[in-house]
DNA sequence: GTCTATAGTGCGATAGAC
DNA sequence: GTCTATCGCACTATAGAC
């Protein structure tokens, strides 16, 4: 639901609705619904990682790598659960919710950093291809074709993103 | 206001205060909330456009015109009013306001691609590079850095984002 | 064209019985 | 642990006087 209508657009009642639990019940296992998005959140990055580890196995090139990532299966047009939440005030505005999104893309941008450091390595990039901006790339890619997805109520800007960073990621081949 | 609280986020009424008008002047002139909007999306639309173009002209090479739009200043942790706009619900389902920011954002891929087409025909970029996917890299990019320097309360995320695409787009040099 | 008053709804949370 | 009742508030909008 936080994914869907943010945490503004979220009301403790609606997650009752949905999770069929009385109003007493909640409140007895959450103190608030600052609490319940916490737990939500946190759960929603754990998931995150998890699910972009399984494509970063060693298999492949680095672009090889990278390029499964990006063009998973996604809910391209709901967006990403995490970036979504950086667009609400409340959530930035309350350190204990924005510490799980910050961390999540911090470990994003850390793992993208090491796939590329790898493809230097390999003689895939040139020596001079910074690791840490490249990563910072990718991962902002990622979230913009989002964006640009959602504006246009179409996939195609997410997958032209996508493969237009794959293509310049394939020419800087050293 | 809409930039800072989004739709849902923005009431009627504290528009009202802010404007210092009364509450039967606003309605008087306005409709109701989507109204409101709508008058206001538009005109950020144009601003937006206007003051891309201002980057957008015609010195230098391709890459240094899009480094040059890239790296203008902005307000990086406020993110961009536009995209913001793409995690509202209320937004996104309502067609007369989707609508212009959708037309900003085609607008703003296709002007980009005119640029990467110059840099083409200059022989800045080899012939295969594709100008349609390479603009929309750089407008997700720029997209995607918002989020990031949004999730961890930093410009610089941003900025190595910005800084790792240009450091492509150079290296891609025919 | 602007004012004040008020409607009707849903919010987030608490109280206290069971 | 879960229930129902209720609080106080802000929301978006309308009514009707001036």
């Amino acid at each position: 639901m936080l994914w869907e209508r943010g945490y503004v657009g979220t009301s403790p009642k609606a997650i009752q609705l949905a999770a069929d639990a009385g109003q007493g019940s909640m409140y007895h296992h959450f103190s608030g619904k600052a609490e319940l998005a916490r737990a939500a959140i946190e759960r929603s990055g754990a998931e995150l990682r998890a699910a972009a580890e399984e494509q970063f196995d060693n298999s492949g090139t680095a672009t090889e790598r990278v390029a499964r990532y990006l063009e998973r299966d996604r809910e391209v047009l709901k967006g990403c659960r995490m970036g979504r939440l950086t667009a609400d005030p409340d959530v930035m505005a309350d350190p204990v919710l924005r510490a799980p999104v910050a961390e999540t893309f911090d470990w994003l941008r850390a793992r993208l950093a090491e796939i590329i450091a790898d493809g230097k390595q390999a003689g895939e990039y040139p020596a001079g291809l910074d690791a840490g901006r490249t990563a910072a790339t990718i991962a902002a890619v990622l979230q913009g074709g989002y964006v640009l997805a959602r504006a246009a109520d179409s996939e195609e800007p997410f997958e032209l993103a996508v493969q237009g960073l794959i293509q310049l990621l394939e020419g800087v081949v050293a």
